[in-house]
DNA sequence: TTAAAAATTTAAATCGCTTTGAATACGGAG
DNA sequence: CTCCGTATTCAAAGCGATTTAAATTTTTAA
């Protein structure tokens, strides 16, 4: 069933039946509805292609995860970042595109995505502290939003991040508050923006109350179980090891926890642990009392977000570029304690 | 630019670049190479829309996620399932389109997307026992494949699965042959084929050396940390306790692990966990020897699987359907000890 | 009652590609 | 040198929507 199809069984043009459906003004209400019923009951939906063709809009929005190419590691937000994405998207009758590509790769595929009239816009994820990304996809005048910020960018560009180095900084001081002085970082990737932000906010709340870096103590890499496990037993093993541990997510910190037990300490005893929570929704952080004291917030909101933010910019190009910071909460569980003596 | 501009530019005519680009015999070698460098140097790639148009196919494949209306769940094997098929997507020139919808949309969603002429097919993943979307899919006539299998259709279509009945013989096996004799299973959720074939797996080990089935040591539901942790701790603290437990993914035995842990227990020892390991990227199952004894199936294979299919299946309509059943291996892992006296 | 204005509806052009059927160029045989 | 079969190339007709400009109908005002 197609658009001339339907004008033939309506009696009515094409022009007529395709104004109906896209609630143009100038048709009566009374043919409107009739076209609208018969479309319903003939299961006629516009053929996709065709109205690309003819507006020159797909429609659609490509997300695009690029995977280090040494190991083939799919980040673990990105489920539930593109289904808070997709909510809006639903609502906006715009769908998602989604390509996994190599690093060295990414750009070929904006250029092609763009040039091929694939998508309207992208979403950028996880940022280098220095993206050229982010340039590229300037030069190309493709609409975008990145989904944290690219400190070394003097690009201007639209995006939603949370607000890292308060959160972090936050989250030391507690720790520094309950009289710890030996506390390790365990971070992201150090090439990325959000990374080096939890690492600023860290020192920060150090130097405030003047207690001195320890770089045996501050680490980072890609934010798995094991290599959260790994780095905590090599610190905890230390001549003078931590006595609280700051990651950069709970599948970090359930490594952490990992190695934590099987050196037969105590969480919120001998050694605390702060982590990030992205509220995962396979991860939930514990029922009444979290497991771990965390640093929260939901990466499904800032998908969400970011989603409604590339439909404006989609469909008011020259409107101001859009910021969104949220600041994450710092909330109490039971994996912190006091120091010990 | 487009190929009519591209045509001016050569002097040929958009027949012959066509041609020349789509790799057909009537254009001359020399002819072609000139096309391919001019369209490479005048940064050229086909109106996507356009050819959908003129083709009737629009390459791209499209992955729908239903997330259960109650709780907002993203299936977490997903990231490397799609990872896996992208990889075959890629190599062949489809585009992938993703969709999460409630449950109760999905038919819709099908419906939708083939009328529209948006995908080609479609990889259905996470198939209930009876699964009405299967009888749909083929009554629309999409070429799908199936992620999984659906005990309770008649219909015949492609699959990709891992053998679950038989990894969870054998895991159970494992057990009994290590003197355990209450044994739990912590399931998916029971409406889901795999739990089932799962859950037939494990009934037929335990039959098969005469020991009864207690329902208070089985249950299933998603396979969230939390739920691992709650429903271990409970059947933990029962008259007469399980001394081992398998689970359905390595995401709820963290769970399992906290709850052993927290009640003083030692994994190995008091208590055996054997569980499924879907080779998520951010979850490695330890270094030299598996934290958890495990069924191992790698999901992203299983991607790659499931997008050839599709790919055959979308290429050649009248191909037989084709199945493919992966057998996951055991690994053993420090999670696993003789029953305790 | 009629002319002008407003409200509807329509025919036809267009988007950029693929593909059919026709036309032209080439190469070897006679 | 001509003819014919083969190898290339081309013009034009779709594909199915949107949209411009024009035509028609209806309503309003004089």
């Amino acid at each position: 069933m197609n658009l001339k199809m339907l004008s033939e069984v309506l009696g009515l043009s094409q022009t007529t039946i395709s104004r109906a459906l896209n609630g143009y003004p100038e048709v009566s209400e009374k043919t409107r509805k009739r076209v609208e019923q018969a479309a319903r009951e003939h299961n006629y939906s516009p053929n996709r292609g065709a109205s690309t063709l003819a507006t020159g809009r797909s429609m659609t929005i490509g997300h695009v995860l690029s995977e280090a190419t040494s190991n083939e590691l799919v980040n673990p937000i990105f489920g539930d970042f593109i289904a808070g994405a997709s909510e809006i998207y639903k609502a906006n009758k715009y769908d998602m595109l989604f390509s996994l590509v190599k690093n060295e790769e990414e750009a070929d595929i904006y250029n092609s995505l763009l040039r091929r009239g694939v998508v309207d816009g992208v979403v950028l994820q996880a940022p280098k502290i220095s993206d050229e990304r982010i340039k590229m996809l300037e030069k190309l005048g493709i609409p975008f939003v990145v989904h944290g910020r690219s400190s070394k960018s003097d690009a201007s560009y639209s995006w939603v991040d949370v607000n890292n180095r308060s959160a972090f900084r936050r989250a030391t001081e507690f720790l520094l508050d309950l009289g710890h002085r030996r506390i390790a970082l365990i971070n992201g990737l150090t090439s990325l923006d959000f990374a080096q932000r939890r690492y600023f906010g860290y020192c920060e709340a150090l130097k405030s109350r003047g207690v001195e870096i320890d770089s045996d103590l501050v680490t980072g890499s890609e934010m798995t179980e094991v290599y959260g496990y790994m780095v905590a037993k090599e610190m905890l093993l230390q001549r003078s090891p931590p006595t609280a541990i700051l990651t950069a997510s709970m599948i970090s910190a359930i490594g952490v926890r990992r190695a934590v037990q099987e050196l037969g300490l105590t969480l919120g005893k001998q050694v605390s642990i702060v982590t990030h929570d992205d509220e995962l929704s396979y991860l939930n952080n514990g029922q009444q009392i979290p497991i771990f004291t965390a640093t929260r917030s939901s990466v499904r909101k800032a998908g969400r977000i970011a989603a409604q933010m590339l439909i404006d910019r989609i469909e008011s190009p020259n409107a101001p570029k859009a910021e969104v910071l949220l600041e994450a909460e710092l909330v109490l569980g039971a994996s912190t304690g006091p120091a010990p003596l």
